[in-house]
DNA sequence: TCGTTGGGTTGCATGAAAGAACCGGAGTGC
DNA sequence: GCACTCCGGTTCTTTCATGCAACCCAACGA
């Protein structure tokens, strides 16, 4: 039986991993944020057998967030590089950086530390804000259906406004 | 060939997938956060065989996301509640729906839309910025080795600092 | 008491991952 | 011109993970 596939699902989050949430493919991101562009680079910082490698780059490629650039003239030469859709992730690497640094490594212990290149500190924390900036935890929020929500989303946020407070 | 895990790693990201990158995973943490504590609950909510759900779960537990509690007398029924170490997934969740919500479904059409349960706004988009608040790029940071470094990772970004200016 | 529901485990069929072998074209040495 | 190497893969085999159905037992519920 073929794994199932997110794409249908109506989620953002779901969308997003149907995109990048396959084994290794956000370390491949990661490697391409930290300037990888070639097959070869790739496959020896990973340390990812060659097939699958393929596999995810084309994956990248076919949902926009790498893009295959012929290298050598001519040539078979190929650069691999992040689209503005997969700039976009940093958020989502960011994001798990600092879950990590926190919950897995614990302060003081990070491998690795990011800064601004100009002022040299280090890039604020991402959190979950209102609008006005005051940092939110689960409980602040609401979810409400929104424009593109498909009669399940909407009936799935309705019963559980009913049966469920936390 | 067992399948390779992340878990030696020296990087926050391959540590944070490690514990929820799984095929899964963070749907049945995004279904946690909706409010969903039951094994049946999860189970209907998302489609996913029983015995996949299973290990899932106990793969959570085991880092500490979820918490397996006792929910009825004496007896044989559990319910999976996050710990705080599961509720700082927010952040993760949010870059992902936002993620998808702008360059998947585009703007205008998104599934779900997040309130500040008070203020009735929709909270504030993340952003990676400087200490200051300025919004940074891809191209505006710099990596460091941390104290948590090995000496891979050391030589990996000095290399690379040597390389490449991307 | 008997059926039903919840919360799983077990077994089987099939797809995906790891690793090694192979392969064709480009460049390099001689 | 010819061997040799490197790059960027593809193909093959073995083993693991996933999906599905069947089964199971403890708690409720009537």
């Amino acid at each position: 039986m073929k794994r199932k596939r997110f794409d249908k699902m109506n989620c953002g989050i779901a969308q997003a991993l149907e995109a990048c949430g396959d084994w290794w493919s956000l370390l491949i991101v990661r490697d391409a944020f930290f300037g990888a562009r070639r097959f070869g680079e790739f496959q020896r910082s990973l340390g990812i057998a060659k097939n699958i490698l393929s596999a995810r780059l084309a994956h990248l490629v076919e949902h926009g967030i790498l893009e295959r650039i012929d290298a050598g003239r001519e040539g078979e030469r190929f650069e691999y590089r992040l689209t503005p859709k997969g700039e976009a992730l940093l958020t989502v690497l960011t994001a798990l950086r600092e879950w990590a640094d926190e919950w897995v490594f614990g302060r003081g212990n990070e491998p690795l530390i990011v800064r601004d290149r100009r002022s040299r500190r280090r890039i604020a924390k991402l959190r979950v804000t209102d609008a006005d900036g005051t940092p939110l935890t689960r409980s602040d929020l609401r979810m409400e259906a929104g424009p593109g929500a498909s009669r399940e989303t909407i009936q799935r946020l309705s019963s559980r406004a009913r049966t469920n407070t936390a």
